[in-house]
DNA sequence: ATGGTAGAGGATCTA
């Protein structure tokens, strides 16, 4: 089984890279944060002619995350329950026993800001409901852009970076809040190259001086760890024409 | 201290 997620800064504009990437890359759920489409405009048909199943939460302009998938997902869950959020950020569904969580983490803006509070509470909201599901669901899946880079190797300047917005204390600690409900980073699982990053800002050429972050995760539940066998990062779309600031993350399980 | 780019939507807001 092969799970992906990818923030794809709009769907509508990188619809052509999707489907190439499903085609060439084959997973069987690939998640997307920051589709930016209302739901009457998801592109159902476009993603069906190459194979996949969409399911999809969005609003106007901003947000807006989906599951495309080759089997149908059960229990379909759009909302952190109990969770007042007029912002669409979050799906999830169960594929082979499988529970998938694609999350779409509040940037934050910066430390002193109303949107970086609200980062906090949404991070502590996805906590509590993350700790019930793994309840229900033993092989689980949290994956997405979390806007919050881990350790100071997960950014490419730690020294300008400390304290800022992605890389601060309370957001590093609620990341690790969650790998404490029994959550664990795939991708530090194995060998990895030096300096790598899931995101590079637009601006200032970051991408061509590898000036990024790596803020884009797949945390794997324990029963699922023993079963990974590998964790990418797939920076060859950032060298497309007109590509997102992210890049895809994927992962391989065995036996599923 | 500011700007640099991209996307949405139609002036700014968000990242």
């Amino acid at each position: 089984m092969k799970l992906a997620t990818w923030n794809v800064n709009s769907l509508k504009v990188r619809l052509p890279q999707v489907t190439d990437w499903l085609v060439s890359n084959e997973p069987d759920v690939l998640c997307l944060q920051e589709t930016k489409l209302q739901d009457l405009n998801f592109p159902i048909n476009e993603i069906s002619a190459v194979g996949y199943q969409s399911v999809y939460v969005g609003q106007k302009a901003y947000n807006g995350v989906a599951l495309l998938s080759k089997q149908t997902g059960e229990m379909v869950t759009t909302a952190i329950p109990g969770f007042k959020d007029d912002q669409k950020r979050i799906i999830a569904a169960t594929y082979n026993d499988v529970r998938v969580i694609c999350i779409y983490v509040p940037n934050g803006e910066n430390i002193e800001s109303d949107k970086y509070q609200y980062k906090l509470a949404w991070l502590f909201a996805l906590n509590r409901w993350v700790r019930e599901e793994l309840i229900k669901y033993p092989k689980l899946v949290l994956l997405g852009d979390f806007n919050i880079a881990p350790e100071d190797p997960d950014v490419h300047n730690p020294e300008i970076w400390e304290g800022k917005v992605l890389c601060s204390q309370a957001e590093r600690e609620a990341y690790f809040a969650l790998l404490n409900l029994g959550l664990v980073d795939s991708f530090r699982l194995f060998d990895q190259p030096e300096k790598s990053y899931t995101w590079w800002d637009y601006r200032m050429m970051a991408f061509r001086r590898n000036q990024g972050m790596r803020i884009d995760h797949i945390l794997l539940s324990n029963e699922l760890v023993s079963i990974c066998e590998a964790c990418m990062i797939d920076k060859s779309t950032r060298k497309l024409e007109q590509p997102s600031d992210h890049v895809p993350v994927m992962v391989e399980l065995s036996e599923l």
